[in-house]
DNA sequence: GCAGTATATCGATCCATGTCAATATCGGCC
DNA sequence: GGCCGATATTGACATGGATCGATATACTGC
C-alpha cells in the first residue's frame, strides 16, 4: 500500500480494533505503562508490542523508559494532526 | 478482523488513499458522479466501484441515481460520527 | 556476574483486502 | 426490441498485515 499520504498512516494507525483501544486509554490519561495494555487487550505480549510499535511509528504514540517499564503518551502534535485531518474532511471541526 | 466497533469500521473505510481521496473530493461538493473519480484516481473502473460500495456500506457515502448517472454525497451523519470519534480520541475537539 | 522481569524482535502462518480482466446489470435512446 | 454508455458484480491473484511461539535485548537487584 503506498502510504505518501500522512493522513492515510495517521488513520491506518488507527483503524485496528487493538490499536484504537490502546489510544483511547492512553488518551485518558497522561502515560501508561506497556505492561497494562497486555492484559485488557486479549492478545499477546508481542502482539501489543507490535500494535505499539505501529502507533509509535506513525507518530500517535511517543515512549520513554521509566526503570524496567517503559511509558507510552499521546506524541505532542496528535492533536493538530487530527484537526487537520478533521478540517480537510469535512471543515466543520474545530479544535475547542 | 472483528469489526463490531463501528468507529473502527469508519476509520478502516478511510484508512485508504484511493478512499480518502474520495471522501475528501466529495466533502468539497455536494454531489459528485462516480464517472469522475475514475480518472484522477489512478485505479480501474472496477476498483472505484469496489472503494464505492465500501464507503456506502461503512455508512460514509450516499448514493441516488440521476439518469444513468450515480451521484454520490456525504451520507447525513457522517459529521456527527467523525465528531463523536474526535471526541473519545482526545475530547478536545467540537462541532462548531 | 547472575537471576528475574519487562519489552522488543524474528520467523512463520493465516486471513483480509486491493487490484484487474471479464462479464453482468441498469437506464436511456433510437 | 436492440444498442450504447455507466455502474456493479464475479473470479482470480498478489500483497499486506495481524497474530503467535520462540528468542533476544535491556534494566534492576542481589
Amino acid at each position: 500500500m503506498r502510504n505518501a499520504d500522512p493522513d492515510v498512516s495517521l488513520l491506518t494507525a488507527l483503524a485496528d480494533p487493538v490499536r484504537l483501544s490502546i489510544v483511547r486509554q492512553i488518551s485518558g490519561s497522561d502515560a501508561i505503562c506497556a505492561c497494562d495494555f497486555t492484559e485488557c487487550c486479549d492478545v499477546s505480549q508481542p502482539t501489543i508490542s507490535h500494535h505499539l510499535r505501529v502507533l509509535r511509528e506513525a507518530g500517535v504514540l511517543a515512549s520513554r523508559r521509566q526503570g524496567t517499564n517503559i511509558l507510552y503518551s499521546l506524541a505532542p502534535d496528535f492533536a493538530a494532526r487530527w484537526a487537520g485531518l478533521s478540517a480537510s474532511l469535512s471543515g466543520l471541526v474545530q479544535v475547542g
